[in-house]
DNA sequence: GATCAAGGTGTAAGCGCTTACATCGACAGG
DNA sequence: CCTGTCGATGTAAGCGCTTACACCTTGATC
């Protein structure tokens, strides 16, 4: 009835029946050798493994999902790549869904202007998503949650129907504005993008205000990156009343910050002091090094693909909210630090 | 016959069945309106268009793959995603594949001990794949090249069946050599991992040898990080026989020697120069600024998807081979520039 | 008014796989 | 020797979708 045989060197590949015919039985005892559902008879197994092995079979994804009813994938969304923090969050990821049998579709919505057809796209393809905050329409979050596959939202405010997931700001950043405090510093100001409510950033702007309260002023920039950190602390810096410390709302903002003054022929600190956060790689080489806050960057994507895997298999709640530790990392980038700790 | 309506509120999502019924037409119009294959009513398309929103439908990702013999999705192999030079080509890779309607399914092979299983699992999921050089091994590739979807290895030495895409490496090396003898310098080390033939690092050792002869000798490191870039260093610069300058295989790596060279009291580039490889972010940010190569890191991943595109589409070479080209970027690290150029 | 073309829909055959259920022997217990 | 079991295998019904092909209207053409 149908023409099998004739898909023989087909570049889609070989099927399960082509592996049938050659050992010389049906398909369904090649597909309960190959996952060891259902007893095999020992010299069939080995025929069905021969055969396996010269035809060069591997089963067909798009076969296997729509039979299983699953994709063994997760997705992520994220706003883009370039910075340390993102990728580090991917790794840790992609290496749990990975050890949990799962492959990793990436979406970055950096510059996309289709983006809820691209995750409602992404939603099919996969059994569960992780998404980070701000990188998609809260209507189109509800959407997800009501009617996608499990969610996790990473550093994003807790929304009904979701996990979440995300590190510690408003505590570490009462404890950082001290800090600056403790160095003498009292006028400052707070570099951030322009943040979304209840996002990291605006957690962390929180955090640093509870302590300073009016005698620290934000400071807009376009965006978490070198580039306009730099733009942003330049004009900050060369304008009329200079705080005494910057507070960037990242690493990446703090060493853009750290150029505009090496330009503007300041000295960091004596003259200003600048802290970052994330502690990425680049805050240890920086000159001077970069005081900042730790995050678990990896384990945020660790956790989200943990979470995401307990969620699909049925076990764990489907509005828990985890938020992880950081640490206040202090380097040379806050003020000189007298033998024996600033309090004494 | 079958039970389709019963499946009116399964996790899996709305199916086809349900919209046609809803609508009161045949699954064969709905695909047709929703794809605009073949005429449909006015009418008709409104009703399908009504029910679809009501039920929310999307197509089941899995069922159309099946139907249509593709997946919709590349794939990427990568060694890590730790310093910046994998992540700016995913972003290249993942920016030109969405725009191509392809989603992007990543698989790094760091830490993984079943790589192969790992990697012929992707492949049985994408219609294309990139793979960076010596992430996989040499008969896998062969594998892939010969039963697998069209494949585009990056910077990795040309082999049959595949096409290959990589910048340039020799030429630029040579230049940086040469580069660095008109600062006066002597004595030189190549600081770099343990190369394989034709690789990136292989070849830029290659370019530099051509130039500095028995001039140079290679150092090793373990891996292509700050810190083992660090600890090579360390070993190095505090041993007899202190080269003039550090030439290192890639930027990182020579962020860490610059670390070393600064713990040992030494200055960069008074006492050693330094040169990286890349451009990465943070070579701008070191102090000194770190000479370098910059290569075009995202335009490589624009490419191989570009080049799998066209391979899948049938257009295109089936064993192409790109060199991209890159710059020598001259900064401080390389030694002091008297007004008006070294050559004078 | 019969003939056609073309538009608009439905029918059903897959796509490659998993798996419930049926079948068939062989072997042990009565 | 008959029956009950259980192991080993085959049969076939989906999984959700696309699409070739068949069918039925309409309206135009002569």
């Amino acid at each position: 009835m149908d023409e099998r045989e004739a898909a023989a060197e087909a570049p889609g590949g070989v099927t399960i029946y082509e592996v049938a015919q050659r050992a010389g039985v049906s398909i369904a005892t090649v597909s309960r050798t190959l996952r060891g559902t259902g007893p095999v008879a020992g010299p069939t197994r080995e025929k069905v493994l021969r055969a396996v092995q010269e035809l060069r079979f591997t089963p067909s994804r798009a076969g296997v999902s729509l039979a299983e009813g699953r994709h063994a994938a997760n997705g992520i969304v994220f706003p883009n790549l370039s910075g340390p923090y993102f990728a580090e969050v991917l790794i840790g990821y992609e290496e749990v869904a990975s050890e949990l049998g799962r492959s990793v579709i990436i979406l970055s919505t950096k510059g996309r202007t289709a983006i809820r057809d691209l995750v409602r796209e992404l939603a099919r393809r996969v059994d569960g998503l992780a998404v980070f905050g701000s990188t998609v329409p809260a209507d189109l979050v509800d959407e997800l949650a009501a009617s996608g596959p499990p969610l996790v939202l990473i550093s994003h405010a807790e929304r009904a129907g979701a996990c979440t997931l995300r590190s510690e700001n408003i505590r570490p950043a009462a404890e950082l504005a001290r800090h600056l405090l403790d160095h003498g510093h009292r006028s400052f100001a707070f570099l951030g993008a322009p943040y979304a409510t209840g996002d990291d950033v605006d957690q962390r702007w929180q955090g640093v205000r509870g302590v300073l309260g009016d005698a620290v002023r934000p400071v807009l920039t376009d965006e978490y990156t070198v580039d306009s950190g730099h733009a942003a602390a330049l004009r900050l810096l060369a304008g009329p009343d200079r705080p005494d410390a910057v507070i960037c709302s990242d690493d990446e903002v703090a060493l853009g910050a750290i150029l505009a003054a090496e330009e503007l022929g300041l000295a960091v600190p004596g003259d200003v002091a600048v802290t970052g956060w994330d502690d990425i790689m680049a805050a240890r080489h920086a000159r001077p090094a970069l005081t900042t806050v730790r995050q678990p960057m990896r384990e945020l994507g660790a956790g989200a693909a943990r979470t995401l895997d307990a969620l699909i298999s049925g076990t764990g709640a489907a509005g828990a909210h985890r938020v992880l530790d950081t640490e206040l990392i202090v380097r040379g980038s806050c003020g000189p630090h007298p033998p024996g700790g600033l309090r004494k």
